[in-house]
DNA sequence: TCCCGAAGTTCGATTTAAATG
DNA sequence: GCATTTAAATCGAACTTCGGG
């Protein structure tokens, strides 16, 4: 490997001259041109490259950002990483990728990996969270900017991003009224999700104001699972259920896509053609919902921005940190939008 | 931050003893089991955590792989990626994600990034590959183990996993000749891409096999397309134009499953039924695939498998590098499967 | 004082060579 | 020679200090 002092003997400067002209340091204005070029092109001839190690343990910086991703398999996950990615390297930082499996022994070992490697902040995509909050007292003596996408946490030193879940259900289940729906299936998220409550509100808050009455034998839950594919299964076993107890609906409004598909496939076994008969509306608008027969009407989130606006959260926070301004944690919570395709229809 | 220094005072040891015993060196042996204890202790109390920048810049070692991908969004990465996470993580490496969006540009800066933090091994997983192999002399110089998965170079310093393509093709058309279908729509993949020529080959070598002749009416070509996503758009447009041709045909076999899908698209607006009046067969086996409606026949590719493999040749190839031992390139080529769901059907 | 460049120190851990009894 | 411990050199870059013109 060639280092600096190669550099140095190949120019005939010192290894300090060398440093201060290639990094383009403040002194860097007192050396003449020539030797400038002189040291560039000795450089390039021997096809230097400063060595990171060297470099960062002095400067204590990595110029990595951790990513921690609670179930990759999730189509959630997709474009939330592509904007992490796109936008991280437009920064010049380097994400390393972590998939906890929602598992809490794998989170541990993972944040334990992932600060020995002295990353400058931590994202984490807590798409399909079950764990319980404690890893938060894990998370809060990172002392590394942190932000979550997808989970607001009551803490002020972690950063969120996440989508209005409130105005989400309201603007499903105003579509599907503003159509002429009246009968409509619900199928809730569950619990334990942070997602699911208000969400539901929303939808609640929506009828009230359309003087809607909502039957609780159209109201379905989705199970308490730790796989995110498992809301498909759900989705579809619920509504057949639903199905079977012939209590007519016009509509169905989903937890998400996944289990939006699910009742798609259910009403599909069952002779019900989607939109004809039962229009179905998800939320997420992960990459399927667009390419699905009949293509899903959902609630969008908007993934790729909000993986852009962690990042430039995280961003701030390494800039405050090297100037040592503090900053407090910043909670950003996106709007959702009504993405109309082929799966909901006007009443006739 | 807590140094080995600090450890040293606090024990009552130097820092070299420390060391040794910490990092249960051979020299720790002749270290007497008191010694040991209190050191340890000491470590423990103070809560120290090697710094990584200093034992890499001796060591020379990163722990890290870096992770090409050439288009993050196509539903093929999200398993072979969760392969090669789960894979990383059971030997303690951790993985660099890079998305190179396809781009000659990004793949170049890219590179020279992941070659400056001294990844140790290279997993490129060309999955919509259409970068002129050029790429190949840039990767070869980096003189790291580096396995492609989704593509097969000649070169011999470059590993590879993929699929069996001809098997693939092969697979894909015996089922639906064994379901009585005769009168087969086939969609070529582009030509760019290195999986359509010996699929094809294998489509053709199996028609010949069974005395099936191909109607080249039927024969249908993706176009070259730097966007994973386009084949549906084209799957469905290539299928809305041959119906409109109304040359008859009882099944479809697609280039990949978003051909399929988009397939299933334009038979279903043409009011035909899939697979009750048209099979449709994929392939890769993408999640999408098992929750569309009809869920999709498919031919699957181990895309787990495929991406624990590739880690699995790049390990050992650190592991050679290491003991100076000089491993050749492995290229191994994985077998398919044939995934039958709802998606096809006996010709009655 | 301004300009240019070099010598030497630092970052934190590992390792070699050597010093004790 | 053996068990036990350590001072000092090393990895490679960056920065501080200093000296000569």
């Amino acid at each position: 490997m060639v280092t600096i002092r190669d550099v140095a003997k190949q120019s005939g400067f010192s290894s300090t001259t060398v440093s201060i002209v290639l990094n383009n340091a403040p002194l860097a204005r007192y050396i003449p041109a020539a030797t400038k070029k002189k040291i560039e092109r000795a450089a390039q001839k021997l096809g230097y490259r400063p060595n990171q190690f060297a470099r960062s343990l002095r400067s204590k910086r990595s110029h990595t950002v951790g990513v921690m991703i609670f179930d990759m398999t999730d189509p959630y996950c997709t474009l939330v990483l592509r904007g992490i990615e796109n936008t991280l390297y437009q920064a010049s930082f380097l994400p390393i990728l972590t998939d906890v499996h929602n598992e809490r022994s794998r989170f541990e070992r993972y944040l334990e990996m992932l600060l020995d490697r002295r990353i400058e902040a931590l994202i984490v995509l807590a798409n399909w969270l079950f764990l319980d909050i404690n890893l938060l007292g894990d998370l809060e003596k990172s002392s590394i900017p942190t932000a979550m996408i997808g989970c607001e946490l009551e803490t002020d030193s972690i950063s969120s991003v996440i989508v209005d879940n409130e105005i989400g259900g309201r603007i499903a289940l105003e579509h599907l009224y503003s159509l002429g729906h009246r009968k409509i299936a619900l199928i809730r998220g569950p619990k334990a999700l942070t997602d699911s409550l208000p969400r539901w509100r929303g939808i609640r808050k929506c009828a009230r104001a359309c003087g809607l009455e909502l039957d609780p034998r159209l109201i379905l839950d989705l199970p308490e699972s730790r796989d995110p594919m498992s809301s498909f299964e759900a989705g579809q076993k619920l509504t057949e259920d639903l199905i079977r107890q012939k209590r007519p609906f016009t509509a169905l409004l989903a937890f998400d896509d996944l289990s939006a598909f699910g009742a798609i496939r259910a009403l599909n076994k069952a002779g019900i053609r989607v939109p004809e008969q039962c229009s179905v509306i998800g939320f997420d608008d992960v990459a399927p919902s667009a390419f699905y027969t009949p293509s899903l009407t959902t609630v969008r989130q908007p993934m790729e921005a909000m993986g852009a606006s962690a990042v430039g959260i995280v961003v701030d926070g390494i800039n405050a940190m090297l100037e040592k301004r503090d900053v407090s944690a910043t909670h950003r919570k996106v709007a959702p939008e009504l993405v109309v395709r082929e799966s909901t229809r006007r009443l006739p």
